[in-house]
RNA sequence: GCCCCCGUAGCUCAGUGGAUAGAGCGUCGGACUUCUAAUCCGUUGGUCGCAGGUUCGAAUCCUGCCGGGGGCACCA
């Protein structure tokens, strides 16, 4: 029996009581889903549900005498071996090995579908996130955002959403002027410019850039004047360090399913576009000089100037094409994925989004995700692109691998600043507890190896009342749970809530393995208990794997 | 000054109103001739920043304060 039947039982058993006049409440006081919950203490049973209390005041009831009405009906719900009423109100409720047990096949049989659900479907989601610039190598913060963001790619897509990924380029304005004039700086044996960029890749793609010319047959840009030279270095530079970025990205397995670059907005009319709608719209006039959005009619703080006095497009001019955009090619929700140091600037998308007419927070949703801090000799080590400090995803991805960065990157909250131990990435890789769930499915993956070597088949046998041992009924309550946690995860955009699952199932796993043998020992007969066990063996293999998946973390069958 | 996030075990962090607040790492001590010991068992460890409030019940929600981080452009 999985949570949702028994939820489904259980709403059955308050509407009846409600039928017959026992509980005193309008049908429609029933709530639509009845919760089940994993209680804490084992004690408690297979499941709690904390119902009677919340219905007792409404019915004008003692909690506990509530509850003890339903417990009654409850326990005569076949599967249900024992419901008990406790404390303030709770109902323990207990099932048979049986009706737990059948779980295992449940699982089985759904396979990698196990998991998954359409409570989202038909919904077209944007997830926009990384969109670093185009002036250097991804570092550390970006990094985070491509193993969250994928993470919550699948997490949405696994709750029935259409998902595009998408990476805003950003190839336009001064900071990628500033590029071009370090890399002609660089290319010429000048100082890197006061607010340029100064790290050795610069040099490197400087290089690379005059090597293309002279292979291409055009003149050196070093030869060049200033502005065509600068104007060489530009278009070359931010191509070469933007496929660069994007190898990186496709090696640490985060593929965009577009690459929207900034300056096509500007090219192609969508940002006139942008404004003359929002001009149709009422929300734009003039003044000194400089025209402007009236986001203050939305809650923003001040208007914001959307075309610069001087005539050129101010960068949120940009954001308002941009978003008009994703809603004109048909996503019902653009997701952006930010960084905490851009926070400020919720209120004006927001503002705007209300401004075309759409439902802030529907439409478009923000997620500010906290900084990573990067920590060496227990001290903080500020990054700086100049000294040398930064990290790189190349440098996390050698370090530590591809799966340990991915999975220790996405098993935090975004809402929290994380520290990044320098030392600790660089010396080791033990303590990271990615290695402890891979090991547990590489051990069903071993275990499954052995039963088959032994002639203990699944097919033979599948009786779920003998999965009667302690460790399996916290296992079988751990497989339960993945549907829901999955759907909360997708719910919350908190993808980091399936490496916390993964983590509890690991252990029931491995706690259970210590104490209940698949395969037969020595001479010993193989039993029906041998291959039932095998059914539980290989549904943990395969929620291990899936939720793996939904974390872009491999599943080894060997370690 | 205003805005956002955080404050939970020695460290890194879970816990979106429920029962005795958890995990990993760390400490100390046990368990491999039988499915991989990257494991398991035990031990150590807490005024959930502080003070009020809401309620049957608060780490969780509200208010104020303290501490840490990040923001408040006709820059991008």
């Amino acid at each position: 029996m999985t949570p949702a039947e028994l939820s489904a039982a259980l709403r059955a058993v308050l509407l009846s009581a409600q039928a017959d006049g026992v509980l005193a409440l309008a049908a429609d006081q029933v709530p639509e889903t009845v919760t089940v919950e994993r209680p804490r203490q084992r004690e408690h049973g297979d499941w709690a549900s904390n119902v009677a209390l919340q219905l007792a005041k409404k019915a004008g009831v003692a909690p506990r005498d509530l509850a003890q009405a339903v417990a009654e009906r409850l326990s005569t719900v076949p599967g249900v071996a024992q419901v008990d009423v406790a404390g303030p109100g709770f109902l323990n409720i207990t099932l048979d090995a049986a009706a737990a047990g059948e779980l295992a096949r449940t699982v089985v049989e759904a396979g990698e579908e196990y998991g998954r659900s359409q409570a989202n479907a038909g919904e077209r989601i944007n997830l926009e996130f990384v969109s670093a610039n185009p002036t250097g190598p991804l570092h550390i913060g970006g990094v985070r955002w491509a193993a969250v963001g994928d993470a919550l790619a699948r997490v949405l897509e696994a709750s029935g959403a259409q998902v595009a990924r998408e990476y805003y380029f950003n190839d336009h304005g001064s900071q990628i002027d500033r590029f071009a004039r370090s890399l002609l700086a660089r290319a010429r044996g000048q100082e890197a410019p006061e607010d340029g960029y100064g790290g050795a890749y610069i040099g490197e793609i400087a290089e690379r850039v005059r090597a293309d010319a002279v292979a291409a047959g055009e003149p050196d840009p070093v030869t060049l004047s200033d502005a065509p030279a600068q104007e060489v270095f530009r278009a070359r530079g931010v191509e070469l360090m933007f496929a660069e970025i994007k190898q990186s990205l496709h090696d640490f397995r985060v593929d965009f399913d577009v690459y929207f670059h900034e300056e096509s907005l500007h090219s192609s009319g969508a940002v006139e576009h942008a404004i003359a709608r929002l001009r149709e719209l009422g929300h734009v006039y003039e003044a000194d000089g400089a025209t402007w959005l009236r986001t203050t009619e939305f809650g923003d703080d001040k208007d914001r100037v959307i075309i610069r006095s001087d005539g050129m497009p101010a960068y949120i001019a940009g954001d308002l094409a941009y978003y008009l955009d994703k809603r004109e090619r048909g996503f019902d929700r653009a997701i952006i994925m930010l960084g905490a140091d851009h926070h400020g600037y919720i209120g004006r998308m927001m503002a705007m989004c209300s401004a075309f007419g759409d439902t802030p927070w529907v439409n478009l949703e923000i997620l500010i995700g906290q900084l990573v801090n990067l920590v060496s000799g227990g001290e903080p080590v500020r990054m700086s692109k100049r000294a040398g400090t930064v990290v790189t995803i190349d440098d996390l991805v050698d370090a530590v691998g591809v799966d340990a960065a991915r999975y220790a990157l996405a098993r935090s909250s975004a809402d929290s600043a994380i520290d990044l131990d320098l030392d600790l990435l660089a010396r080791a890789t033990n303590e990271n507890p990615v290695f402890y769930v891979q090991y547990a499915h590489a051990r069903t993956a071993n275990v499954a190896r052995n039963a088959g070597a032994l002639n203990v088949r699944r097919e033979d046998a599948f009786d779920p009342a003998l999965l009667d041992h302690p460790s399996e009924a916290v296992l079988l309550g751990q497989l339960a749970e993945l549907p829901r946690v999955v759907a909360q995860a997708a719910e919350l955009r908190e993808p980091h809530r399936v490496a916390r699952y993964l983590e509890e199932l690991a252990s029931a796993y491995h706690k259970w393995y210590d104490q209940c043998r698949v395969t037969p020992m020595g001479d010993e007969p193989v039993t029906d208990t041998h291959r039932t066990r095998l059914w539980l063996n290989d549904a943990t293999r395969q929620v291990l794997a899936n939720g793996l998946g939904l974390l872009g973390v491999s599943a080894p069958e060997r370690m």
